[in-house]
DNA sequence: ATCCCTCGAGTTCA
DNA sequence: CTCGAGGGAT
């Protein structure tokens, strides 16, 4: 190919790629491929002394900008729970009654598709606008929502305020950017979503979004209802659009999630339900929150496209943890534009429950708008058969071990479960090797006998020579990974070399109690326990694996390999240092909070009192945990307290 | 025994 | 996001 040619379809795979990723919000290369081409495009137009107009090495300061700056929310953004029938509605609804005696005003309003989105005002004027990201950090995309022509760039109100709301692009307003863009949108949701994840605010300006706004984070003065702060945000000058309604009974509240059922269709902008809060937000705290949502609210969704079609076939795919899952096969059917032809069924059990057979038509939908999820049967055939309960495993043979929900393979060099061990050891939150995918895991296992984390990180270049695909600068960077990997923290060895039951979270307790791999592996039964979070499942996985002779063989060929580990920096704190056991239902903090706040105090939250054990945090209805304090003359603090130790 | 909550593991298509 | 299982409190 000449080198002209080469160029064109360089910046073409480029600006593709660029395209995918800031407006599709679909990345199809990974980062270090991009880089690869961009350089090679870069080198290309060096050596030739030109460059094609649209080539994305023209843009900005060389390389094109790839992230947006996190930060984070004043006050968190919580996700709602949620509920899709009557029944769990009521369900909500009684609880709220079981928490305060009766069921209070509820508001009702439209539950926006879009993109949430978070806005920062201080004396008055728009600081700084943030994504929902994870609900605590979000990414700062002010430029692109300053184009949101109806948004007040000034309001009366000059304290610090946040403002939450969704990003929406109306329908009518999707309609007219199709009818002239080069590429129409395939929907508004994505569309909005794409604009404002969009680096460049003039592609965001040319969308024409809309900002709902719907409730006030953090702000300096106090709002008695969720009726007061939506007319606060109306006098603000804020969109709040929605069908806003008072409900005094859970039929009324009902009534209103059919009624916009019915008219959804002939709305302007697209909604997938209906939210319910309780008015009075004095009410709310006596609710409570739990880690993920607040309980005094509640989003209703409408059901989702849900399709019929057959389940042709059950394939049983093995994990890494050597479960053996069932996928359906089916005929393929489209679902909101996307044709599916596979279905996760996810355990054994869960095809028992769900009664389907091999022949039936079963009801599809795309849970969340995304994975594919066999619902129950639509309708019986005459001439289905039940799906086979495999007595071997497909893939090795092994007999098939039953526990619970769940099918095992009893094999132990079963290939599929050592690929997607590989696959974990690399993976993101363990070692973290880039450029390492699980067809990489395969190939290697497959061509050149890779088994364990510690083949892997002994690989040389001399053992890729040769492999399909995989060139000299390839070679390079994944060596050049994998050595960097080797630069890593104890938890994540933990995570990756996948002890059964020890994920992300657990790995990091074990870590921060333990300090050394060495101390781990002689710990004893007791220490583990009494770590929160580990109880005796978790304490026999643990002391089985470093009890195998193989296993401790296995984790001394990874540290021969040159893994360097190093420590966390510690968080410092008013509890630094202090082991702390939480007993007893604590007035305002949940379990959770209370050991979210020990921990970034650099405090650790211990399971049991002994000793060892600095301070007992304890609520109301404290059992033997107080008890046993007592005797051991361990300090005892109560909420207020605890709250003036950290000065909040 | 029986709640409730948190964690781990697994998932589709383009 | 979803489920099931494990852990902890009662």
């Amino acid at each position: 190919m000449d080198k002209f040619a080469r160029m064109k379809e360089l910046v073409s795979t480029l600006n593709e790629w660029a395209r995918l990723y800031y407006e599709e919000d679909a990345p199809t290369a990974s980062d270090a491929e991009y880089d690869r081409l961009y350089d090679e495009l870069r080198k290309l137009e060096e050596e030739e002394g030109y460059s094609l107009k649209n080539s994305p090495t023209h843009r900005i300061g060389g390389a094109p900008q790839k992230k947006f700056e996190q930060s984070a929310h004043l006050k968190k953004l919580y996700s709602l729970d949620k509920c899709q029938t009557k029944e769990e509605f009521s369900e909500w609804c009684a609880r709220i009654v079981k928490a305060i005696g009766y069921l209070p005003e509820l508001t009702c309003e439209y539950k926006f598709d879009g993109l949430t989105l978070n806005l920062l005002y201080e004396d008055g004027a728009l600081k700084k606008a943030t994504t929902r990201g994870d609900g605590s950090v979000g990414e700062v995309v002010t430029a692109q929502v300053r184009t949101i022509k109806k948004l007040p760039r000034y309001i009366s109100y000059k304290g610090r305020i946040e403002i939450q709301g969704e990003g929406i692009l109306r329908l009518s307003q999707l309609e007219k950017y199709n009818s002239t863009a080069l590429e129409p949108l395939k929907n508004a949701r994505n569309g909005a979503a794409g604009a404002i994840r969009n680096l460049d605010p003039a592609v965001t300006a040319e969308r024409g979004l809309s900002f709902m706004a719907y409730n006030v984070g953090f702000s300096e003065r106090d709002f008695e209802t969720q009726a007061d702060m939506r007319a606060f945000l109306k006098e603000e000058g804020f969109e709040v659009e929605g069908g806003y309604r008072l409900a005094h009974s859970e039929e009324d509240a009902m009534k209103f999630a059919d009624e916009t059922d019915e008219v959804r269709e002939s709305l302007d902008y697209l909604i997938d339900g209906v939210v319910y809060k309780v008015n009075d937000v004095s009410l709310r705290d006596d609710i409570g929150v739990t880690e993920k949502f607040p309980k005094w609210a509640v989003a209703y969704k409408f059901k989702a496209d849900e399709m019929t079609t057959e389940l042709k076939d059950v394939v049983w795919q093995v994990s890494r943890s050597a479960k053996l899952n069932p996928i359906a096969v089916l005929e393929p059917v489209d679902i909101g534009g996307v044709t599916v032809s596979r279905a996760t069924l996810n355990n054994y059990g869960d095809i028992l429950k769900k009664k389907v057979r091999v022949g039936d038509r079963v009801f599809v939908r795309r849970s969340n708008d995304v994975i594919p999820e066999i619902m129950g049967v639509a309708v019986e055939s005459e001439t289905s058969r039940p799906v086979a309960k495999p007595e071997v495993c497909p893939v090795c043979g092994s007999p098939v071990r039953e526990s619970g929900a769940f099918l095992y393979c009893t094999g132990e060099h079963c290939a599929p479960q050592i690929i997607s061990a590989l696959d974990h050891f690399a993976s993101k939150n363990a070692l973290d090797i880039d450029g390492f995918s699980e067809k990489t895991a395969e190939l290697l296992f497959n061509e050149r006998h890779v088994r364990t984390g510690a083949d892997l990180l002994n690989l040389k270049p001399e053992d890729m020579f040769g492999l399909d695909g995989f060139g000299e600068k390839k070679i390079g960077n994944l060596i050049a990974s994998i050595q960097k990997s080797k630069h890593t923290t104890l938890d994540r060895l933990l995570f990756a070399i996948g002890i059964d039951g020890i994920g992300k979270k657990t790995a990091r307790d074990l870590y921060k109690r333990f300090g050394t791999l060495e101390a781990l592996m002689s710990a004893s039964r007791e220490e583990l326990l009494s770590i929160d979070g580990i109880g005796d499942i978790l304490a026999d996985n643990i002391l089985g694996y470093f009890s195998s002779e193989e296993n401790k063989k296995y984790v001394r060929e990874l540290m021969e390999s040159g893994i360097v580990l190093e420590d966390l920096p510690k968080a410092e704190g008013a509890l630094s240092g202090m082991r702390i056991v939480l007993t007893g239902s604590l007035p305002t903090y949940k379990r959770g909070e209370a050991t979210a706040i020990i921990e970034q105090n650099g405090g650790e939250v211990a399971a049991s009192v002994s000793k060892t054990v600095d301070l007992v945090l304890a609520g109301e209805e404290a059992g033997s945990k107080l008890d046993k304090a007592k005797k051991l003359g361990i300090k005892i603090i109560d909420e207020d307290e605890f709250r003036r130790m950290l000065g909040l």
